[in-house]
DNA sequence: GTCTATATACCGATAGAC
DNA sequence: GTCTATCGGTATATAGAC
């Protein structure tokens, strides 16, 4: 982000805004390469294939994550207000001119990715199931979350309806998003 | 699909089932070239341009998702059997080795799209939340959702959802995809 | 309607100078 | 760490013969 960062700090956050815009396939080292100021050998100086890069990329933004939710745990007790601001990470992302999340649009490209691109994907969704799972498990056991079925199940569905929020937003240019579909999932499920 | 199609329909088929493979970005005329034991060239002829290929598999996509929606409306009176043969189309696609909704992966892609695409995905769209808009008008009317949320709501919601489960079930390597996701989600709505 | 041949541009990636 | 120059491959698209 900063322009005193580092260049591989620089390449890395340009082509992560290039992922969210157009993808894995719809980005080259040379788009790259000309946003940061530099020259597309340069560029491979710091990350020597694509795939290293993407695959940094997403373990980074993975670890973003982790920290956000570890930071939600801290700041929030009750399961149901974590859950809120779990779904204004993901408002953040898309209010940023309809930003994609890095691993929902790598995960629809996940048969055109290197394995290693492909695993850090995994990654990240994994642990944001894993989380879910915890927090509704939880809003269930305190009686904030009344339906019956499995906190896995659950957070799939939570996980499925942000990541696919952001694609029908831009897709159909209208709607509310993640903010206004996160809201109308919990608002059905928590009391 | 068939043999003995014409081979603009099979060029159309190929395409389409790259698109929900790799997007946009992810195949060239030489793969649907290939595929279909034409030449390059032959499938210029057939179709100008990408973007005219895509854009006319997007609307041939959408054409039979309307005859689809048209046809459950007339199987089905009650409003939630007409949810979950919705669900179906969706759970269908995907059982095909995971194949993404065509527009799904295109909206994903949004920026990166001719704009006679982008068109075409975003008519999908439409399309879509307007039938799942008169459908949970129609269920809360009898009774058979009582969400207070308004029937657009519920609507981008159930599409999110679905739409995001392929991307997550893809990315995951894991979970239930639409259908699991479906149904969880009409468990919580319906009765 | 399909082909060979080709134009033009871009891709990811490398060699080697500074 | 950045550059110029370049390799080999592939992309979309077209010209023109059969």
């Amino acid at each position: 982000m900063s322009a005193v960062a580092g260049t591989a700090t620089r390449v890395m956050d340009v082509a992560e805004a290039l992922i969210q815009q157009r993808g894995y396939g719809g980005f080259s080292f040379d788009d790259v390469a000309q946003a940061v100021g530099i020259r597309k050998p340069s560029v491979h100086h710091h990350f020597r294939t694509k795939a290293d890069l993407v695959a940094a990329l997403a373990h980074r933004y993975t670890g973003r994550f982790e920290s956000a939710l570890a930071a939600i745990d801290v700041a929030r007790r009750d399961p149901v207000a974590r859950l809120k601001a779990y779904v204004r990470l993901f408002a953040t992302t898309y209010a940023q001119d309809g930003r994609l999340c890095v691993c929902g649009m790598l995960g629809a490209e996940a048969d055109a990715l290197p394995t290693d691109v492909a695993d850090a994907v995994a990654g990240f969704f994994r642990l944001n199931l894993d989380w879910l799972t915890a927090a509704f498990r939880d809003a269930q056991q305190c009686g904030r979350v009344t339906s019956d079925q499995r906190p896995a199940a659950l957070a799939e569905l939570m996980l499925s309806a942000l990541e696919g929020a952001m694609v029908v937003g831009r897709g159909s240019r209208s709607g509310g998003g993640p903010e206004a579909v996160g809201k109308s999932l919990l608002a059905g499920l928590a009391r």
